[in-house]
DNA sequence: GAATCGTTAATTGCATGCAAACTTCACTAT
DNA sequence: ATAGTGAAGTTTGCATGCAATTAACGATTC
């Protein structure tokens, strides 16, 4: 489908937020019409990844700060909801791979494999969306990590974020093996709400030189 | 905006699930052609509202038991995340307006006027998501309020229904007032559960009703 | 008599074309 | 020199038309 495929390219930061979306580029870098260019592209408006100006244009949906913390807030909500009904309703089998996939993220973290621990950090919480054995809530917990996605993809990189992020999971992990759900819970809205401050700090980091581009 | 009115007439039921929306039939009721109808309709897809079977034209989403049960299950865990919230950053204004509404709210009940209790209903749970203070989570909760409404409107006739919502609104409005984040979570869980549990009453009643047509 | 296959009709999906609106650039006036 | 106004060009929004797929109906065969 080819809101999919926008969504990845987007995701995947091949435009930044901000970037214009033009109607006749797309359809030519895709091989369509505009039509089903426009048809994407509303879909995309309605899950806030691109943010459509009547008469103006479509562009990637750029984000205040105050804007980007209540995503990060109302995502830490999600996510921590997941954990604690993951907590309450997992299955013996779910729990037994989210522990192995932890562990095997140990290893990653110690070697500093950012790219294999992103895959894998992506799969983990992916795992406890499936646990809490609600898609409608796993859905709204993805589509809110996918749009995201574009202000968070260099977090990763912070020197020492990886064995933190590890640790932090193991608090979630823990809490779901024991099924302890207030603990599940706090421990993931932690979780997100440190991976918010990696996030500000890297910004704080790169504001000058975003600064000195213009 | 299109996709707004369609997203209404199909609240206000007068599409019932599983009804066929005909793509020319949607054009001529709006006067337009068919490119803007599509483009709504695939608008509501995302949202969830209505399904868009390849080549095979769309329908307004009908649901399985167990998908409302998660629909109501994913709906009770936003609401009590933004009573939780709403109890902890309501402001001083916020509260004293909510307790007015609560207030007003019981005299309608009192009268049995299912019309006005519904709308103040509405506004009530508005003012609730508005008061979390965080406008990804409110929109989400009233995305999901729309989406579960073409299968709750009906819910408020149950005899005895209303004083006994208002009640269960009490125990919501009076946990945010006095800042108990804990008792609004579980208060407003308790309430959507109730509301669902209503809907299944009234569904066994209907039932016998639906299976004669055919 | 029922089931399967072929044909026809209808509907979706997409391309193209045209009109309206916005942006940009140039020119004029203060 | 700067700001405001005008016009041209670009882009969105929508209508229409055509092709492809699917559903429905009828005919034929077992």
């Amino acid at each position: 489908m080819l809101a999919d495929d926008l969504a990845k390219a987007i995701i995947d930061g091949e435009f930044a937020p901000g970037a214009r979306l033009d109607e006749q580029q797309l359809a030519q870098r895709y091989a369509v019409s505009r039509t089903p260019v426009r048809e994407a592209l509303r879909q995309l408006a309605t899950t806030g990844l691109i943010e459509i100006r009547p008469r103006r244009g479509a562009i990637v949906a750029q984000v205040t700060p105050a804007q980007l913390e209540e995503l990060f807030v109302a995502m830490g909500e999600l996510e921590a909801t997941c954990a604690r009904l993951a907590a309450l309703s997992m299955a013996p089998t779910e729990r037994r791979r989210l522990q192995d996939l932890h562990e095997r993220m140990g290893a990653l973290a110690a070697a500093n494999d950012v790219s294999a621990f992103a895959d894998a950090n992506h799969a983990l919480h992916t795992m406890i969306y499936a646990g809490a054995h609600n898609i409608v809530l796993a859905d709204m917990a993805a589509a809110m990590r996918r749009r995201l996605s574009p202000f968070r993809r260099a977090q990763f990189r912070l020197e020492g974020r990886l064995p933190r992020s590890h640790d932090e999971h193991g608090q979630v992990v823990r809490a779901i093996l024991r099924a302890d759900a207030p603990a599940a819970h706090a421990a993931m809205l932690q979780h997100v709400m440190r991976v918010e401050q990696s996030f500000e700090d890297l910004c704080a980091i790169n504001q000058p030189a975003m600064a000195e581009e213009k």
